[in-house]
DNA sequence: CCCTTGACTGTTATGTTATTACGTTAGATA
DNA sequence: TATCTAACGTAATAACATAACAGTCAAGGG
């Protein structure tokens, strides 16, 4: 098998600035800084996700998981998928039931993501001033906000140029 | 039964400036207005909502409409939740896996929902000022968006004060 | 009036996503 | 080495969602 992390990390355009060996070892480099356990299952399911160029449902993780000689049953994707997205490895992508590998696991960030209903592409963006927007309307609303989902659907360049 | 109906829209803090009783005579009206058919399975589900008083799953609605004479299986309660949501009288929470009515069904609005995650009551702010920062992000990174989905967690003003 | 049409409802069956519970393994530590 | 705990593997099941098809009924044309 080639293996996948010699790849960019490119979709939907093929041009980000990350490659998938630089988001690996980031990856590596801020779980070895903060004592974090990326373990061999955690490890290649992250490998995984990044080589997917996109979402991943916890099934099809599981799939290759098990293809491999790891377990075979659901819980051993789910942990290691919540585990990654509890220490900010990855993403949850609640519109598509899937998650995605986080494209800056070098730094605490808030994220929004934008989902191609064309190519189901899942690009991830700086949310800043999103988030800070939703924070004043929390505030507003006397909520003490912790964390925010927020997913745009829509067209990505690609296809928006290319479709219609 | 005593008619749900009746009580004020009131959480989490049960001093929501919109009445049960108003939101349903509000997406009534819209009903007429737009011609769209709000049959009874419909209007039925959307009563169940208004009452919820919070994010209720497909199934719990099915549960209510079954015991009171309505198809027993889960395509009865996802089409009337999904046309709800389509038409703009209802919005989904996928981060609950939910439902909830919509509180300003008067008007076409972009909407946030703040998410308690101690007693699970679920609140629609507006969010214009997060939608344009997001539609900005959107446009830096070359997405043509349509729709969003705004979700934060976080603890409401009573479970706030209350708890820690 | 009768028929066609299309939207709506109901049911069967199945597919997909996620969790609980429990036993085992393996690394860290006293 | 004895013990502790995080992590892992598996079985079983719960929770969420949809496809496919049949029956109902009201509106409109002949």
């Amino acid at each position: 098998m080639s293996d996948p992390t010699e790849s960019g990390f490119c979709c939907p355009d093929h041009s980000g600035p990350q490659s998938a060996t630089r988001i690996l070892s980031q990856a590596q480099a801020r779980a070895a800084r903060m004592r974090l356990r990326l373990t061999p299952v955690r490890l290649r399911t992250l490998e995984i996700l990044i080589a997917a160029h996109g979402a991943l449902g916890a099934y099809d993780v599981l799939e290759k998981l098990a293809a491999e000689g790891y377990g075979t049953q659901p819980p051993v994707a789910y942990r290691a998928l919540n585990w990654l997205v509890e220490h900010g490895f990855a993403h949850r992508i609640r519109r598509l039931n899937a998650f995605t590998a986080c494209a800056h696991p070098a730094d605490d960030h808030a994220a929004a993501f934008f989902i191609c209903d064309r190519c189901d592409s899942v690009t991830e963006a700086p949310a800043v001033a999103v988030t800070a927007a939703l924070t004043d309307a929390a505030q507003a609303a006397g909520f003490a906000m912790e964390r925010a989902t927020i997913e745009a659907v829509g067209q990505c360049r690609a296809c928006d140029g290319a479709g219609a």
